[in-house]
DNA sequence: GCCAACGTTGGC
DNA sequence: GCCAACGTTGGC
């Protein structure tokens, strides 16, 4: 099993939305950056995600979700109407790529990116490294685990 | 709102 | 293929 974090703005959505979806499932589509895509194609089913929640107030690792389908064609690349629409993508030449996410878990107490800046533990995290924007990273396991042990 | 750190685009 | 200009992310 992989460990991943994936980044939404709360105030576009949330994990309480993620949770508050029909089944605790939602599609997470509209990723447009190639290294982000390459972790998405990388994951697999029963995959834990952490979900982040990024420019707002307190950005910090809220939750847990897991991976429930894995990569398929994301549809907003194809609709003109939706703001990632790319012309250039097509099912016979695909681009981009959704994958489908289960809400498993809030924390009682969000892990803080300042909290993690704090740790040395986890200095070499993805999330903090020198200029890392990515919306889908992978997670190693023991800062997963160190992670975890605290939020609980 | 500022700005650093990217990624992308497009002219050449 | 280079690189300047531009756009985006996201913490602060």
């Amino acid at each position: 099993m992989n460990f991943w974090l994936v980044k939404s703005e709360p105030d576009s959505f949330s994990l309480e939305d993620l949770q508050s979806r029909p089944n605790a499932t939602e599609m997470w589509d509209g990723v447009r950056n190639y290294q982000a895509r390459n972790n998405l194609k990388s994951m697999k089913q029963g995959d834990q995600v952490f979900f982040y929640h990024s420019s707002c107030k307190v950005p910090a690792i809220v939750g847990i979700a897991e991976v429930v389908r894995e990569h398929y064609l994301d549809p907003t690349a194809s609709n003109p109407d939706h703001s990632g629409f790319d012309p250039k993508h097509s099912e016979e030449k695909p681009k981009w790529y959704a994958v489908d996410v289960q809400f498993k878990q809030a924390f009682k107490s969000p892990i803080t990116l300042s909290w993690i800046k704090q740790q040395k533990e986890l200095q070499d995290i993805s999330l903090i490294s020198k200029g890392s924007r990515l919306s889908v990273m992978p997670i190693d396991a023991k800062h997963w685990e160190y992670i975890v042990a605290r939020a609980r």
